[in-house]
DNA sequence: GCCAACGTTGGC
DNA sequence: GCCAACGTTGGC
């Protein structure tokens, strides 16, 4: 089982979007980055646990805790041209990006706020706060997912 | 809403 | 395959 961190901005789907229907499994789609898609295609596997970081808003850092679902499959959005995450060069034979589902675990009683986890020594090491980087789906180690819960 | 740092695109 | 121009990300 792995540990992952995706980010995501609350006014498009937030931890309370999950909250809000705890059986219903929610579609991971949208990520147009080759790095991201690469861990999403390869290595995000059912049962590994997701952390949902809220970007780009007030309250940002981990909100809560997801679960993967289904493992990655076409992301539909790619074949909608009505969608912002249409891509003309996908197709039904070579699709571009994938999707996964996700289903509600937890939110956290407490926002772990970007401050705190850039304060952390231990965290050093997650892209999250490495210089520059932008990486959408991260995948965060067994000691660092436990170091975060204790901050 | 600014802007630095990236990633992608496309002409050459 | 280089690289300038452009678009995007995401914290501030």
């Amino acid at each position: 089982m792995n540990y992952w961190l995706f980010k995501t901005e609350p006014e498009e789907c937030s931890i309370d979007d999950f909250a809000r229907e705890p059986n219903k499994a929610i579609v991971w789609e949208g990520v147009r980055n080759y790095q991201a898609r690469n861990f999403l295609r390869d290595s995000v596997a059912v049962g590994d646990q997701v952390f949902i970081y809220h970007s780009s808003c007030k309250l940002i850092g981990v909100a809560g805790i997801a679960k993967v679902v289904r493992a990655a499959y076409p992301d539909p959005s790619q074949f909608n041209n009505q969608s912002p995450y249409f891509d003309a060069k996908a197709s039904d034979a070579q699709p571009r990006w994938v999707a996964v589902d996700l289903i509600f675990v937890e939110k956290l009683p407490q926002l772990i706020s970007l401050d705190k986890i850039k304060a952390c020594p231990e965290m050093a090491g997650l892209p999250l706060v490495q210089k520059g980087s932008r990486l959408s789906v991260m995948p965060v180690t067994a000691q660092q997912w436990q170091d975060l819960l204790n901050l």
